[in-house]
DNA sequence: CCGGGGTTCCCTCTCGCGGGGGAGGGGGTC
DNA sequence: GACCCCCTCCCCCGCGAGAGGGAACCCCGG
């Protein structure tokens, strides 16, 4: 049950460094990689990876449309983390509305990355594992077979707080909603947009929606 | 050719006076009344409305909940406003959330409920008509048949801060996109918040995503 | 028993956001 | 021409939000 996974980036450098710390892991395998979204179709196809890493910025085609390009042609398509270098790059609400499934920030640490890629293959979204956190909820602490708890899921307490943020709510009525003080909230708030990435309420409200986390209509 | 309203509100008064300024219209017309969200399934079905001027708080079932109840069971469905008493209302959200097309505060001018309630019957969202802003960009502005504008549609411009809004951008980098100065944003994104009667950036943001004015996924 | 994560609460500090004004120019209608 | 709307830009001001510390409690697991 390896994780095949197919790394996209015009940087040869990047691709030969996620490679290497993939390959070093035995339940993780590297099985193709491609230097332009215009190529990526193609590779999935052929070699049906569990995992794409798709870098934002290329030339040709970038990652936004190959991700949209794929989930719309590829039956069973694959999970797609996208890459990034920049934090609050302006692609990534676009790329998760494309149906990506996750972002990294490049220099995000390896053993991070490989929990990345191991969680959205099991089906998780990466910001938002929201159907994890309700198994655990429901059936118990028992939860996730070994290892797969990583350090940006939101907790439930968190959780409870960015719902209220995407109800409009200010700090001090979110404290007046949960029955505690407005420094807890405040609290809560900072370690919600840490955990996200984002810079601030709003961004973590789009992020919400973007991932499904609070779905509108 | 007149649009067809019922009412639903708990309190006699305000339904006699919606009743009586809606009755002053010669194309509006009030099919019927009823003083609980229980009743206003069958109204429905019996009456076929047009539009729903429908209160939130009511007793037994409030307004969101019959909301969806209509939307989910009565097929081509009438258009709901939801009616409230305070800007900012809790339930705001929610009712949008429920599919309403629309919301109006109680004390809001005559005039302006009347021209809101031709809106929707229309096929408007009464925040974010979207459709009609694109057509009347891409048909001219010889757009919406006679008297239609209403003061609180948003201005094309308005509609592309929001736009950036919903995107996580801060009002410099807003700036920055559209090439203005940060004070045009500020100008602009209060304006917005005004007509969409948002406390904040945040709000705004929401209720782009709730009215499908921005859509996820 | 001790460590760690989660929740709660406190402090200070900075800054962007939003409210309140006003003002000028362009383009449209009456 | 007068009027109105939109877009643009400016001022001041108050406040909430977020950053960056710290600290206490509880519960669970090693």
């Amino acid at each position: 049950m390896t994780i095949k996974v197919l790394l996209v980036d015009d940087e040869r450098l990047i691709r030969a460094g996620l490679a290497a710390i993939i390959e070093a892991e035995d339940d993780l395998t590297v099985v193709g990689e491609a230097a332009d979204g215009t190529e990526v179709p193609g590779e999935v196809h052929r070699l049906r990876p569990d995992v794409v890493l798709m870098d934002v910025r290329m030339p040709r085609l970038d990652g936004i449309q190959a991700t949209r390009h794929i989930l719309d042609t590829v039956p069973g398509p694959p999970r797609i983390i996208v890459v990034t270098t920049f934090e609050n790059d302006e692609y990534v609400y676009d790329a998760l509305k494309a149906g990506a499934h996750g972002f990294l920030l490049k220099r995000t640490r390896p053993e991070e990355i490989l929990q990345a890629i191991r969680m959205v293959a099991h089906g998780d979204s990466l910001l938002f594992p929201a159907a994890i956190r309700e198994l655990a909820a429901h059936h118990g602490p028992s939860g996730g077979r070994g290892g797969a708890r990583w350090h940006e899921r939101l907790t439930e307490r968190e959780g409870d707080v960015l719902r209220l943020m995407a109800k409009g709510r200010s700090n001090a009525e979110i404290a007046q909603d949960l029955f505690v003080s407005p420094q807890t909230v405040k609290t809560h708030v900072g370690n919600i947009l840490a955990k996200l990435q984002a810079r601030d309420r709003t961004q973590a409200v789009i992020l919400a929606y973007e991932t499904s986390f609070i779905t509108p209509g």
